[in-house]
DNA sequence: CGGTGTATTGCACCAAAGGACAATATTCTT
DNA sequence: AAGAATATTGTCCTTTGGTGCAATACACCG
């Protein structure tokens, strides 16, 4: 069984849609068309792909679903395409993460080029998304303590300081230790320090004295 | 001494810059202005502040100069304003990086939260820019030897490892990373690892088996 | 109540990392 | 040639980390 790649339609100019389709068909992609935002967002999408979203449509618009999807952390690439669309529409559409935002009457060769632009990201994104649910469902397993641990352990803290923090004893905190690296499948405190970033980007290092106005030199 | 913020106005247009300068002015902003991309490049920015940038201008564009000003790692945000913009343009611009894409005439309470953000984003990221170079100079400081075993052992191996990798022995890697922890002002395995990340974050760790397919299940 | 999972801890032992003190060899610079 | 930086290695000792084996305690579930 081959990977699917499938690409989504979501106009309400059914004419357009059919004219699109025809056009992707023929190319050897993968068709599926909606009405409406409702009508897409309804359906919960698997495959590799991406999304050809009108701006403006009855109902919810373009950006409107561009943004819901955004929250369920959706994984299609977006490419906007409008008949009406203006300046500060499609800078709003880039900012929110759309791949392209293209203007009807849409050149063939512009719309499949954004299309195979918006499937590279795809690809891009889809190993690090799988990467990273992995990574979730392990750190899942931990029980609370093991999570405590984890955090310490991973900001290099000795296993004794880690102790009196937890108000515990050293061979304890080993226990958990142990634990946390089985359930992590982690095989060097490297490795479990890798899984933490990428689990917790948030935690950024800055280094570096700070110069007294704050400023560069 | 206080930080100071200048806002850089680049633009072939004499009244605007005249207009657009005693507005931010009148705000309170450092203004310095340019009548073309030329004059801007030739000068180099240190302060806190953003760019005001016109598209279209005799000589270089600004979209040249923000490829340019990205070429140089510069770090000023860049807010582009123009008479003349089209959707391609400002998707390539905000593609690119701008902070915004402005059509003049301009509402002053837009252009002054669009340079608001501007100098927020510049904020963020001089942290990191600094805590970067930071490294860097720190990296900068290691003999090649030490890079190998930095580089061995923020993957997780072992000293004999690497020892064995480099072709040599166990206590000449000690004594390489005790210099790789010394010159990187590292206090722990766990801190290196990090700082490494930080440094080169292209090595980006994917975890778990992989599907037949390639596909998500 | 008995089983399971979690948290805890002790003891002993081994492996790995790191520091102290020291030495040799090479290369490059002044 | 003298001096500095680099790369290498040795021995000895200490600290840390990791493991095996085992036991205690608590909470929750059927």
């Amino acid at each position: 069984m081959n990977v699917r790649t499938v690409i989504h339609i979501v106009d309400d100019d059914k004419s357009f849609r059919t004219a699109i389709t025809r056009l992707l068909v023929a190319h050897g992609y993968m068709v599926t068309s909606y009405g409406s935002a409702e009508e897409y967002l309804s359906n919960k999408v698997v495959d590799r792909g991406c999304l050809l979203l009108d701006v403006r449509m009855p109902g919810i618009s373009g950006l409107q679903a561009q943004a819901e999807l955004a929250e369920r952390s959706h994984s299609l690439p977006i490419v906007f395409v409008t008949g009406h669309g203006d300046i500060p529409m499609s800078v709003r559409a880039i900012k929110a993460g759309a791949e392209d935002f293209l203007t009807k009457p849409i050149p063939s060769a512009r719309l499949l080029t954004a299309i195979e632009s918006a499937l590279n990201r795809y690809d891009e994104t889809w190993m690090q998304k799988r990467s990273m649910n992995e990574l979730h469902e392990r750190f899942a397993k931990l029980t609370p303590r093991e999570v405590e641990v984890f955090r310490a352990v991973v900001s290099g803290k000795l296993n004794k300081v880690v102790a009196d923090e937890l108000g515990t004893v050293e061979r304890t905190i080993k226990a958990h230790r142990h634990q946390v690296m089985e359930k992590m499948q982690a095989t060097s405190l490297a490795e479990l320090v890798g899984f933490s970033r990428q689990l917790f980007q948030n935690q950024t290092v800055t280094v570096g004295k700070e110069n007294k106005d704050g400023r560069p030199a």
